[in-house]
DNA sequence: TCCGACCCATAAGATAGGCTAATGATGACG
DNA sequence: CGTCATCATTAGCCTATCTTATGGGTCGGA
């Protein structure tokens, strides 16, 4: 005779369930919805035969059973969760190298990366910019963040963020005005070009304003530069929502007309197969994820 | 942020394996296959980006890491064990109320349930002997042994034994043969019928003997009566694999004739659907079905 | 007292993770 | 050397788990 014990995932739900005194909000933190909370609770109690959780109306009180049950349960997880920590932090200095391109490192991650840092202070984290996509061969690299169609077959691939393409300018281009009433107005000003996002002219086209002349202006390979450009006054830009949000937020950019296009590139986030799962690669995706969608919010 | 947790199912299977050095013996323990096994390690020490084990030739040892993330898990799942037990204890005292035929209960699972209470000393068993299925309206049954086809659609069903049809008398009918040669040789015994069998015609038939005259002898209505009255030697009766197993065992009754039919029943064990998990009700089932197969390798 | 907010339960359907079966690889042991 | 014992790998199935959507019940505020 083994142990006997529950189902594994019943058991920390209903743990989480106990501390939280909260189906809702143990969900939160099991990052699953109310209901799988549910069904796991009533499947240990099903399985014990002897109700865990007293349900009031608004609130849930543990029965004198569930509470003496819950109690080792929850020195049982923090042990385990002690020995986890504590293998990671001793299995050598662990490093998590993300590549990347340039306007991605520079415009939107390396101003966001320290939250990851504190949230993971034992994992050293290097960013690596490059302008081609790593091959992952020669194991430097653990994970990179790709501007593309997400047709990458043999990676692990997610997808982080659409884009939605748009004009931004600096706040002193307009002359007072704040906004454009007609996108033939945008005529009236100097275009700056980025070879890395679609054309003014398709913008213009999609946007109703097919007339106006959309080859005006600079043109420049590198986001970077034409966020740089845009905010110095040189002219309109079309900027890429994930790059321009900070300097957005920040006023040095202002949207003159707020129609938007959505490109036909993602961000994703890519990564060899064998290493999808390992826990730092994952809780970067994560965190990753997180982070654009709170970005992206801007722009709902 | 939450506890940092590795995926539960692959943290309990290294757990295992750490104790016992050796994938075969912890898949044995945890009622899965080797491979499995294999896989959950392999998850594992993708998730953590560690290795746990080093492979040798014949045999594995933990890594320096494995070893001392091993210990705290043993110690954390005992902790739950410990506290599952405790609350399957206190939760008052646990019955485990079983219905099912005289034949059977007197037969097969009488002589047998001690092993069960042994391992579960814990659980009140009570054996309820009657000839009709149970409505489990009244809850005062949480299972129970049915012979039959298994189409109960309201209930939790699991079959547990097949059942082979076969001739059986007292060792002392033959006078002094211990086997018969041929199915006719069967007509010149008597012979003694079991209605809740089949017809000794059809077995007959079955066996190549349908020139056998199938209607001398005793008709009984009970197997337990029918197995007496071979013993005693009446006469050559077709016995049930399940219900003539010990005497056989035990010499009180032999096979004269070895050809057997599968019968269009089956033993099943069922419970109401809500019960089906309860964890008396599932190891109960468990050791029906260990049991029931070590009694058929009997006829193999 | 009616309406909205908050909680948990339930049903139905989708999905992912775990399991099995089969087979391969490796080295030991007689 | 062949055989056995052990772990690895692959492919496919299946079931447990999760989600979405919905409902019922209660409390608090307008």
């Amino acid at each position: 005779m083994g142990r006997r014990l529950p189902p594994l995932i019943s058991l920390r739900v209903f743990e989480a369930v106990a501390r939280h005194l909260s189906f809702t909000k143990a969900a939160d933190e099991l990052h699953v919805t109310q209901a799988a909370v549910s069904h796991q609770v009533k499947k240990l109690e099903e399985w014990l035969g002897e109700p865990l959780f007293l349900r009031l109306n608004r609130s849930i009180k543990l029965t004198k059973a569930g509470a003496a049950y819950a109690k080792p349960l929850t020195r049982a997880y923090d042990l385990m969760a002690e020995a986890t920590d504590a293998l990671l932090q001793d299995a050598g200095p662990q490093s998590l190298s993300i590549s990347t391109f340039d306007s991605i490192a520079a415009g939107w991650l390396a101003p966001r990366i320290k939250t990851f840092q504190a949230d993971y202070p034992e994992v050293g984290i290097k960013i690596v910019t490059s302008n081609r996509f790593s091959n992952f061969i020669d194991n430097e690299i653990e994970a990179e963040i790709r501007y593309g169609d997400g047709d990458w077959p043999a990676l692990h691939v997610t997808k982080i963020a659409d884009e939605q393409i748009f004009p931004v300018c600096g706040p002193g281009l307009l002359g007072g005005k704040q906004v454009l009433k007609t996108v033939q107005e945008i005529g009236s000003y100097p275009l700056i070009h980025d070879e890395m996002v679609m054309e003014w002219a398709d913008w213009l086209e999609a946007a109703g304003g097919s007339d106006v002349d959309a080859d005006r202006g600079l043109r420049f390979n590198h986001s970077h530069i034409v966020i740089q450009a845009a905010i110095n006054g040189e002219g309109i830009a079309l900027g890429r929502s994930l790059l321009v949000a900070d300097e957005i937020t920040a006023g040095r950019l202002i949207r003159p007309f707020d129609f938007q296009m959505q490109s036909m590139f993602s961000y994703y986030m890519v990564c060899p197969k064998e290493l999808a799962d390992q826990v730092w690669v994952s809780a970067f995706r994560d965190w990753l994820i997180a982070e654009a969608q709170q970005t992206m919010a801007l722009y709902a």
